[in-house]
DNA sequence: AAGCTGACTTGCCTTTGCGCAAGTCAGCAT
DNA sequence: ATGCTGACTTGCGCAAAGGCAAGTCAGCTT
């Protein structure tokens, strides 16, 4: 199997989905604010409140994130209560889980204060540490980064 | 099992993995940085052409991911030449693999074009496409974010 | 009708990231 | 000694992100 990485400058990087998905999630806002949608925050002022940044820049990122569809504002009514709107995650949102996940621990390794984390993702059924880890299409598990890079259908060549 | 989504404000996000994680590599640049890193890019002019920004702003980034321990700058000497230096990655630098595939994997499914996606990691046993997946230390994988939150050692609760 | 409150918006200012153009600097080749 | 080249640095200027303070607005409660 050919592994683009011999060969690195006959291909572009133009259509790369690392850099599509950090034009949509790239700021640290939105990555805090898709940890607290996925810990099941879901009101304004909670987001404003436990991502710890200003209501202006949250109106903006929810915004943003609405029409990223990440998340989506979906108005409801508590008894004696005015319609109001909350913010619901997407399946496009949803499935940024890995993504948040990988990230927590690599910061639980390498960028924790002496204490260590302040909290652990489990699995539910039997209550072990759930980790991000890179697994192939067959079953098996990579081993140090054992991986070739080859072309997709939207790879462009040059030279 | 506790699970800390039930009473979210009973604790405080201060110091939080995922932050403490975009602090370090939460720009789109140094991700795209890593990105190269990861193919295997080590020299400047190299990093400037494949990630497509500027000269000022690749020192600049190169300098900070030095600091942060996440690249090595190495001199070296190929024949005939002066020395040069080279970024190499860290453990901490490569240890984002699975951040950076959890990312492109994300990309390909909700931000790639018409065509697909320009490149793909496989297993270099089998060929078989390599996603990040969420696993248990048990074994078990993560069905659709079966997951609870425990508390960590570093956690900081009020109230 | 008046008040309250959650959810924003507006205005202003600072910081950070990045582009472009030009300048610098080290040290091998000639 | 001069030139060349890779690897930067310097000096602009722009645009986006975010903080703070204050204003707005809808609609349920009283």
């Amino acid at each position: 199997m050919e592994d683009l990485r011999d060969d690195r400058d006959s291909w572009s990087s133009e259509n790369c989905s690392v850099a599509r998905a950090m034009d949509i999630v790239g700021s640290r806002s939105t990555v805090l604010i898709m940890r607290e949608a996925l810990l099941g925050t879901r009101r304004f002022d909670d987001f404003v409140r436990r991502v710890g940044v200003g209501e202006p820049a949250m109106a903006a990122r929810l915004k943003d994130m609405v029409a990223a569809d990440l998340l989506e504002r979906i108005p409801y009514r508590e008894p004696g209560q005015r319609t109001r709107h909350e913010y619901q995650l997407t399946r496009k949102g949803r499935e940024l889980l890995p993504v948040i996940t990988a990230l927590r621990n690599w910061g639980d390794t390498w960028a924790a204060d002496d204490a260590g984390p302040s909290v652990v993702a489990t699995h539910h059924d039997c209550g072990q540490p759930v980790r991000a880890v890179l697994r192939c299409a067959a079953g098996h598990e990579i081993e140090d980064g054992d991986i070739d890079i080859a072309a997709g259908p939207g790879l462009i060549r040059r030279g």
